[in-house]
DNA sequence: CGTACTGTTGAGATCCGTCAAGCACCGTGG
DNA sequence: CCACGGTGCTTGACGGATCTCAACAGTACG
């Protein structure tokens, strides 16, 4: 994606604050009125909502390079929680500096309503999967995905990924118990698929994996924006 | 929302071509590559993804004055397909037409980057539902969600409102089996809360619905675009 | 008058959740 | 050094929510 000089500067001047955040403590909690986002530079988050009864359903979650709150800057409350799984670095993004740089450059405004357009491509494919895949391939859908994601910022590859999550995070996010979690990924380990062990995901069988979980990963738009 | 004389003709040119659909013929079919996205001048149409195995996952119902296929303007092709559900009335929008329109009126680009967020926290609520409410809480959910959008625009009441889905809709869009789906419909009308039967929603016991279903609209948002 | 679609109901099977227990690891503090 | 609590992982037994299969009724429509 080219940038003219004009439209470096104004994406430049977007990332100037950068914060630390430790894992485990919310970013932005459900509710909170105050609007910024944030871009990660490093770790992982998650974003999740909470039920009144206690569960929670993780929707998304960002790694570096991602987009973060994109939504709490146009909407006037946040309707969901953002939680840092390891200890983050992230650049804030004020709401007046985003709808200014659009009055700047155009573009830019493509580019970011494209990174929207992206999210909800991937929410929605998890509700393809939360709503209609059994555990199994639901659960290998998800490690594709991020294995796709990962590698688009060079931190994965075919063979595998470093991954922080827990077991309980996956059930969280698949719409499972953390007990079936388990089960699930023990059978894809002993059907020699995937290992999800000692924070890592190993991929025993790539090809395999996919065509259990008839994965096509097309809504990930890996091409970038298109400027107009 | 008020606009500037200058913006309201940039959106007016965006509205020119009208088009005529009919029912269960798809406007936009997953993998088309042409981009142009509608805004919904009447009648109803949903938005899924279809499975290699035959089922498929409803993702959002449009109702008049949506925007429909906002993304798959942005992004390359289309990852979705769009079924109008009765006969439609939309105005097209062309991908130049919107990307021009960025240009002259940047409050117009936080406008419909504001109806992507909230598209997309529709899409987080239903995958919220999906995955954590119990088959009986998530109709009475979904019922609530559409009430409090037709009431937007003035097509329905606390009281019920005019309804052109079947239960197979409810069943793709709920990731439920219509035979479980009418199961529950039949629960909810025989304890008096809600009756789904020949196209009308009748709301028997609005608040008792509102308080099993938990139903909290504020990631409705429904105050409107703020414009910087 | 048949055909197609939608809605309805029952019986049986199964996937997955809940409850419960136990193990491994790790950092803390005595 | 060891006791201890916390967190995450693992496994078994049981129950239930939901699915699948199947049959049938009502309605619209050609």
């Amino acid at each position: 994606m080219a940038l003219t000089d004009d439209e470096s500067v104004v994406l430049d001047r977007l990332h100037q604050l950068r914060r630390r955040f430790v894992a485990g403590k919310d970013l932005v909690y459900q509710g909170q009125a105050e609007q910024s986002a944030y871009i990660l530079c490093a770790g992982w988050v998650c974003s999740y909502k909470l039920q009144p009864n206690g569960s929670r359903q993780i929707a998304d979650f960002q790694i570096p390079g991602d987009f973060l709150g994109l939504r709490s800057i146009l909407l006037r409350t946040s309707d969901h929680s953002f939680e840092p799984i390891v200890d983050i670095m992230a650049a804030e993004v004020h709401q007046s500096d985003l709808l200014d740089a659009f009055a700047r450059t155009p573009r830019l405004a493509a580019a970011v309503l494209w990174a929207a357009s992206r999210d909800e491509a991937m929410v929605v494919e998890h509700l393809v999967g939360v709503g209609r895949r059994d555990a199994e391939v639901r659960v290998a859908h998800f490690l594709l995905e991020l294995s796709a994601r990962l590698a688009l910022v060079g931190l994965g590859t075919k063979a595998g990924y470093a991954c922080p999550l827990s077991q309980y995070h996956l059930a969280d996010a698949l719409g499972l118990s953390s007990v079936h979690v388990n089960r699930v990924l023990r059978k894809l380990r002993e059907q020699g698929l995937a290992t999800f062990q000692n924070g890592y995901v190993t991929f025993d069988d790539h090809e395999g994996l996919v065509a259990l979980a008839e994965f096509d990963p097309a809504y990930l738009d890996q091409t970038g924006p298109l400027l107009a």
